[in-house]
DNA sequence: AGAGGTACCTGGCAGC
DNA sequence: TGCTGCCAGGTACCTC
């Protein structure tokens, strides 16, 4: 499940493979995904080069002057790079071609994942025009969760949890950071206060960041390998660990569902 | 405008 | 062993 860190792993891991390189070819074998790839999409695409290999939220972005490819990886996608021809298994539904005769693999069992293009700025795609602050760029200030906060009557993990007041904070990372946070999921964030938000706002950044050096350091093989970040290379404090004690306290961590969503938290380290 | 629910999809697992 | 049924999880979109 591709949370911000496991996207921006996948990033760097593609990105020295693919930059400057000119697409030969495209194979699309399943343009089933959430939306359908686009029929054109070989026309549009071979023949660039990738400039940049960019990420906003969870989205990466492949830039060239013709155009951008937008990917998502859903829950289960993930993209490798091949140095040589691998027949392609069941999910492995789209191969694009580089110059340098490296095949850029994207696999999604799942299917949630998405492979779009746009030939317009891609900051005004509208999966993207509307989205919230990067969690780890300056526009996220100490004030910012605050601001967007008041009058809502939610719970405070749906409310980190919108893309529209932050991207990339996603379940498990949720749950992580209001357990370092103190903060108790489901009070209402309309109703958490100025100095909590604070502490909050540093929690999503210090988890993020957390994961993401830990998906540098975790074994994990983009280049002929499985292209599967080690997502759980850092260690989750409370996530997936309901009845287990707390690591602060040693109650058992509570479990339960908050906007469909499974949720961990200690209902005594979190108010 | 905010909040809640639904849909999409399939591997993996529990239960029979 | 084999079948059925449920669950996870990101996020757009629909409804209230």
């Amino acid at each position: 499940m591709p949370e911000l860190p496991e996207v921006e792993t996948t990033r760097r891991g593609i990105a020295p493979y693919i930059c400057h390189q000119r697409v030969v070819d495209v194979v699309v074998r399943q343009p089933r995904l959430r939306w359908p790839i686009p029929a054109d999409l070989g026309q549009l695409w071979v023949g660039q080069t990738v400039n940049r290999v960019d990420r906003r939220a969870k989205y990466l972005l492949l830039a060239s002057d013709g155009g951008t490819a937008i990917i998502h990886l859903g829950m289960s996608g993930s993209l490798r790079i091949l140095t040589h021809a691998q027949p392609p298994g069941s999910h492995d539904h789209v191969d694009v071609t580089f110059t340098s005769g490296s095949v850029l693999r994207l696999t999604d069992p799942r299917r949630f994942g998405a492979l779009l293009w746009t030939c317009a700025p891609v900051q005004e795609h509208p999966l993207l025009r509307a989205l919230g602050p990067e969690p780890l760029s300056a526009d996220f200030s100490p004030n910012h969760l605050f601001d967007a906060s008041r009058g809502r009557r939610g719970a405070v993990k749906n409310f980190i949890m919108d893309g529209h007041v932050v991207v990339g904070v996603g379940n498990i990372y949720a749950s992580e950071a209001l357990y370092r946070a103190g903060i108790h999921p489901l009070r209402a964030a309309g109703r958490v206060s100025k100095v909590r938000y604070h502490r909050l706002q540093q929690c999503i950044r210090d988890t993020l960041s957390a994961a993401i050096e830990a998906g540098g350091t975790t074994l994990r093989d983009f280049v002929d390998g499985d292209g599967q970040p080690g997502y759980f290379g850092q260690s989750l404090a409370v996530y997936g660990r309901g009845g287990e004690p707390c690591p602060g306290c040693q109650k058992p961590i509570s479990q339960r569902v908050i906007g469909q969503r499974a949720s961990f938290y200690c209902s005594a380290c979190q108010r």
